[in-house]
DNA sequence: ACGCCGGCGTAC
DNA sequence: GACGTACGCCGGCGTA
C-alpha cells in the first residue's frame, strides 16, 4: 500500500474554521463553531485523502524570531476575535483525544515545522501533501509533495502551481519576495505586481539573476524598484523563506495513524453537543475497515465503482435491477440542451457503497427501461427527475415507477438549505466528501473518471434517499411531497419541453425601435456633459448628477451616491433640468432591451424554434416556482413599451394562447385565514377589494371613493401581507410617516382580525420555529427567536409572507395538477405552456378552445374551497400581448 | 480573462 | 432598520 503523509497547518484550519462555521455553542454556552469547523476538516482529510501518516502543526502563542528580525512583521493581524480564543485549547483536546500527533515551538512559526517535516521525511514516504491555504508553502511543492486545499478539494503538483502562480515552486520565495504579501505585512517591493513578478522571473530565473542584471532594466516602475526597494524586497525573502531545520522532536514513524475513535473522544463530543459527528464518526471508522487492503500503489476509497463494460456484466446489471426495491439512478446526458440531448451513461446504486456505471452504447435502452423506470413496484432515487421526464417524453417513454427526486424531497423538508448533491450530502451525513461540485458532461470524461463522478453521486442519491423518506415522514411532509410537489415534476418537464414560440423578426424590429430612442437620450444627455457618462453605470450616473451638475444628493449606497428611480424622480421633480427625467427613460429602455428583446431570440432552440425556460421548484422558499434561462416570470407588463415585449411571444398556427389568473388569490387567502367579516363579504358579493377598503377606512360609501383613496388603501392591502411598516407605506406613498402611521392603525381598527391574524401568525412561528401554509408546507425560520431585532424583524415578515404567498403557492400547483390530468384524460391537444405564480398559460388549438376555457376555470376556481370564493380572469390571443 | 458582487429593475 | 418572493443585466473590482 502506498504511504501518504498529510501535514496539517492547524491554525490555518483554525481561522478558515471559524470563519465558515456559523456561530455554534455547547450545551455549556461556550463557542465551538472553529472547533466543529477543524474537526469536519480533520474527518475529511482522513476519510477522502486516506493519509498513512499525519502530522499537525502548531503556532504558539508568542511570536517567532521572525518578528526580532521585523518588527512590522504580521503587525496588521488584530487579535484573534473574542469567540475564537477560548476555542484554542478545546482543539487542543480534541487533537488529544484524536490520538493525532502535533508540533508546536516557541521560537518557530507552523510554516517552520511544515517544511522541515516535508524536506526531512519526504524520501520516507510516497507522497507528503500540505494542507494549508497559504501561498508561501507552495516553495515545497515537488516531485512527491504537493499542496492540497481541502475547502476547494485542490491538490497542487508543480504543474498546477505554475498554472495557478505563474511561476515554478521553487520560484515562489523569489516570486513572494517581490510580490510581498499582504496578510503577513511583508512589504515586497513597491511597483512589481504579480504579473511583473512572474514575467521577471520567467525571463531571468531568480531575484538574485535579477539583481545581476538590473541596469538593463527599461521602464520607470521597473528601475525605481530595484534602486529604491531591494532592501525591502531582499528582507522580505529572509522573512518568507522557512526554516527547514526544526527538530521535530518526533521520528516519521511516530506519526503513523491507525484512526480508532475512542471512548475518551466520544464523550468529548458529546460534552461539545457534536451529535452529528458521532455518527460520522462511526462512519468513518467502518469506511477505513471496509477499505485496509488497497491495491498496491493505490490510495484505497471506501466506494466501489463498476464499469459494465461486456455482455456478461450487462446481463448481470439487468437482473440485479429486476431484483432490487430502492435503485438510486444517476442518468449522465450529453448536452443541456432538451432537444439534443441524448443519454450517454447511467450510474445504479442498488446497494450501499457501491455503484455500476453502464455506457448507454454498452446497452439496449428499452431494456434498462424495462428493469427500472417502466416498473411499478420500485421506488428510483435521484438527483434531477425533471430531466429524465422531459427526455422520456422525447423518446416517447412511460415513468411508472415510484420517483423520490432527493433535490426536491430535501427542499420540501428544509425549504431553506442548499440543495446541491455535495451540500446535501454533508449536511444529512451521508458522508460522501470526496463528490465535487463540477457537473461536467461524461462525454468529456475518460470512462473511468465518468463512472467514479456519477457513481458517487448515484450513492450520494441512494444515501440521502433513504434518509429522506424517514425525514419527510418525521416532520410530516410526506404529503406536501408526495401529492404536490413530486406530480408536479413531470407537469414541470412536460411545459418546458413544449416551450414557447417566439416571433424572431418582431423582435429585431422591436430592437432597432427602442435602439435609436435610447441613442437619441444618450446624445442629449451627453450634451450635458463635459466627457461622455456611460448611463448604464450607477458609479458614472452618480458622479454625473451629483459632482458635475451639482444636483443635491437624496441617498447613498454603501458605495456611494444612489441613483434609484426614486432619487431620479426626486430630482426630476425639483425641475432643474432634464437631465434626471432622460436617465430614467433611459433606464426603462435599456433594461427592456438589454434583458429582453436581445436577450430572447439568443435563448431560441435551434430545433424547435421555441424558447424553453426551466422552471425550478426548488429555489423559491415559500413554496413559489422560479424561472430561469430565460425568467418567463417577469416579462415586463406594466410599461407600455415593455408591454411591447409580450407581442413576440405568439401561439402556433390554428392555435390561441389562453392566460388565467387568478384574481387578488392573496388576499382572499388572507381573508380567509383572518375570517375578518369585512372582507369575506367583500369578496363574497364580489367587490373591488380595494375600494371596499378605503370606503371602510373612510366611512363612506364605495361608490364616494376617489381613485386616491383606491389606491392608498391598495398599498395598504398589498404592504401588510408583506409586514411593511409605517415607514414603508409613507415611502411608497410619499406620504408623512405620521399619516402612515395613523392610517395604518384606522385600517385594523375597521379590519381588527387581520391585525389578529397577522399577530398569531409571528406568535405560531416563534413557539414552532416554522411557519407553515394551509396545506403544512413548512418554512423554518431559525432567525424567528434572534435577539437581534433587525434579524427577527426579517424573520417575523416571512412568517406573515410565507402562509400567504406559500398558500397561494399550493392553489396553483393543485390546478394545475388537476387541469393535466383532465387534459390527458380528455385526450386534448392543449398544452399548459407556463405558469406566472399566479397566472397559467396554455396553447389552444382552435376547435378546443371553449372546452379548455371551462375545463382551466373550473379546475382553477375549485382548486381548494375556501370561506370565499376563488375568482378567475381569461383573456385570449395570438399573442400573450394580447391576454388581457 | 474570468468570476463575484453591488446596484438596479422587471415580474407577482 | 424600515416590503415579501424571485432572475438577470451591467459595471467595477479582485483574483475568492
Amino acid at each position: 500500500m502506498k504511504t501518504r503523509l498529510i501535514i496539517v497547518d492547524v491554525s490555518n484550519f483554525i481561522f478558515r474554521a471559524f470563519f465558515a462555521v456559523r456561530p455554534l455553542t455547547s450545551p455549556e454556552g461556550v463557542p465551538v463553531n472553529a472547533v466543529h469547523g477543524v474537526l469536519s476538516m480533520f474527518l475529511k482529510i482522513l476519510s477522502q485523502y486516506r493519509p498513512t501518516h499525519v502530522l499537525l502543526a502548531r503556532d504558539t502563542s508568542g511570536g517567532s524570531f521572525r518578528n526580532e528580525m521585523y518588527d512590522a512583521y504580521k503587525a496588521n493581524r488584530s487579535e484573534p476575535p473574542e469567540d475564537l480564543v477560548p476555542q484554542f485549547d478545546l482543539i487542543k483536546r480534541l487533537i488529544k483525544e484524536m490520538g493525532l500527533k502535533d508540533v508546536a515551538d516557541d521560537k518557530y512559526e507552523a510554516d517552520d515545522i511544515i517544511g522541515s517535516a516535508a524536506v526531512q521525511w519526504k524520501d520516507k514516504v510516497d507522497e507528503v501533501l500540505i494542507a494549508s491555504g497559504d501561498k508561501d508553502l507552495m516553495q515545497f511543492v515537488g516531485d512527491n509533495v504537493k499542496m492540497l486545499d481541502t475547502m476547494k478539494d485542490i491538490i497542487y503538483g508543480p504543474d498546477e502551481v505554475f498554472t495557478k502562480m505563474g511561476v515554478r515552486p521553487d520560484q515562489i520565495v523569489d516570486y513572494l519576495s517581490m510580490v510581498g504579501d499582504t496578510s503577513d505585512n511583508i512589504p515586497g517591493m513597491r511597483g512589481i505586481g504579480a504579473k511583473g513578478a512572474a514575467k521577471l522571473l520567467a525571463e531571468h530565473d531568480s531575484l538574485d539573476k535579477c539583481i545581476e542584471v538590473k541596469d538593463t532594466f527599461k521602464g520607470k516602475k521597473l528601475t525605481t524598484a530595484f534602486s529604491e526597494h531591494l532592501d525591502e524586497g531582499l528582507l522580505s525573502r529572509d522573512l518568507i523563506k522557512i526554516v527547514t531545520d526544526v527538530d521535530l522532536r518526533l521520528s516519521f514513524e511516530d506519526t503513523k495513524t491507525e484512526f480508532y475513535p475512542e471512548e475518551n473522544l466520544m464523550s468529548f463530543l458529546k460534552e461539545l453537543g457534536f451529535n452529528s459527528m458521532i455518527k460520522r464518526m462511526e462512519d468513518l471508522k467502518y469506511q477505513l475497515a471496509t477499505t485496509e487492503n488497497g491495491e498496491e500503489g493505490e490510495i484505497a476509497s471506501p466506494f466501489v465503482h463498476e464499469i459494465v463494460d461486456n455482455d456478461k456484466k450487462y446481463e448481470s446489471l439487468l437482473k440485479d435491477l429486476k431484483k432490487a426495491k430502492e435503485i438510486a439512478i444517476q442518468t449522465e446526458y450529453d448536452s443541456s440542451d432538451i432537444y439534443a440531448r441524448t443519454l450517454a451513461g447511467i450510474s445504479f446504486t442498488y446497494e450501499d457503497m457501491k455503484s455500476v456505471y453502464l455506457p448507454m452504447d454498452k446497452a439496449n435502452f428499452d431494456e434498462v427501461f424495462e428493469a427500472t423506470w417502466g416498473r411499478d413496484d420500485v421506488t428510483i432515487f435521484s438527483e434531477h427527475s425533471k430531466v429524465d421526464h422531459s427526455y422520456f417524453f422525447k423518446i416517447g417513454k412511460d415513468f411508472k415507477a415510484k420517483n423520490l427526486d432527493v433535490v426536491q424531497a430535501h427542499y420540501v423538508a428544509n425549504p431553506g438549505g442548499n440543495h446541491n448533491i455535495k451540500s446535501m450530502a454533508q449536511s444529512e451525513n451521508v458522508m460522501i466528501t470526496e463528490l465535487d461540485k463540477k457537473n461536467p458532461f461524461v462525454t468529456s470524461l475518460l470512462i473511468e473518471d465518468a463512472s467514479t463522478y456519477s457513481g458517487l453521486r448515484s450513492i450520494a442519491s441512494y444515501r440521502l434517499g433513504v434518509g429522506l423518506l424517514k425525514e419527510l415522514k418525521e416532520k410530516e411532509l410526506m404529503e406536501i411531497y408526495e401529492d404536490l410537489d413530486n406530480k408536479l415534476i413531470p407537469i414541470l418537464a412536460r411545459m418546458e419541453f413544449e416551450g414557447i414560440h417566439l416571433n424572431i423578426e418582431y423582435m429585431k424590429e422591436l430592437e432597432e425601435d427602442i435602439q435609436e430612442k435610447i441613442d437619441s437620450i444618450q446624445s442629449k444627455v451627453d450634451s450635458y456633459s463635459e466627457k461622455p457618462v456611460n448611463l448604464n453605470s450607477p458609479k458614472q450616473v452618480g458622479e454625473f448628477l451629483f459632482t458635475e451638475l451639482s444636483f443635491p444628493v437624496v441617498k447613498k449606497t454603501k458605495t456611494g451616491f444612489s441613483t434609484d428611480s426614486s432619487v431620479l424622480e426626486e430630482l426630476a421633480s425639483q425641475n432643474i433640468n432634464e437631465v434626471p427625467e432622460l436617465i430614467l427613460k433611459y433606464r426603462e429602455l435599456s433594461k427592456i432591451l438589454s434583458t429582453y428583446v436581445k436577450a430572447l431570440p439568443s435563448l431560441v432552440n435551434k430545433e424547435s424554434k421555441r424558447i424553453h425556460t426551466i422552471f425550478n421548484q426548488h429555489v423559491a422558499q415559500t413554496g413559489r416556482l422560479s424561472s430561469v434561462n430565460p425568467n418567463l416570470q417577469n416579462i415586463p407588463i406594466r410599461s407600455e413599451t415593455g408591454r411591447l415585449v409580450r407581442k413576440g411571444f405568439i401561439a402556433r398556427p390554428g392555435n390561441l394562447l389562453l392566460a388565467a389568473d387568478y384574481s387578488q388569490v392573496e388576499l382572499r387567502i388572507l381573508a380567509h385565514c383572518s375570517e375578518d367579516p369585512t372582507m369575506l363579504e367583500a369578496f363574497k358579493n364580489d367587490r373591488d377589494i380595494h375600494a371596499q377598503t378605503a370606503a371602510e377606512i373612510n366611512g363612506h360609501a364605495i361608490s364616494e371613493v376617489t381613485s386616491n383613496e383606491r389606491s392608498k388603501a391598495k398599498a395598504v392591502n398589498f404592504g401588510l401581507m408583506y409586514g411593511q411598516s409605517s415607514f414603508g407605506l409613507a415611502a411608497a406613498l410619499k406620504i408623512s410617516r405620521r399619516d402612515a402611521k395613523a392610517y395604518i392603525e384606522k385600517y385594523f381598527e375597521r379590519f381588527s382580525k387581520i391585525k389578529g391574524f397577522l399577530d398569531g401568525l409571528k406568535q405560531e412561528a416563534e413557539e414552532k420555529g416554522y411557519s407553515q401554509t394551509l396545506y403544512g408546507r413548512k418554512r423554518f425560520l431559525p432567525d424567528i427567536n434572534s435577539q437581534n431585532r433587525t434579524i427577527k424583524a426579517n424573520a417575523e415578515r416571512m412568517a406573515i409572507n410565507s402562509p400567504i404567498q406559500g398558500t397561494a403557492a399550493d392553489i396553483i400547483k393543485i390546478a394545475m395538477i388537476n387541469i393535466d390530468s383532465e387534459i390527458s384524460k380528455r385526450g386534448l391537444k392543449s398544452k399548459m405552456l407556463l405558469q406566472v405564480h399566479d397566472e397559467l398559460i396554455f396553447e389552444i388549438p382552435e376547435n378546443e378552445l371553449e372546452e379548455m376555457k371551462a375545463l382551466v376555470r373550473e379546475n382553477m376556481e375549485g382548486a381548494i374551497e375556501l370561506k370565499v370564493p376563488l375568482k378567475v380572469d381569461m383573456g385570449i390571443g395570438v399573442n400573450w400581448y394580447d391576454l388581457k
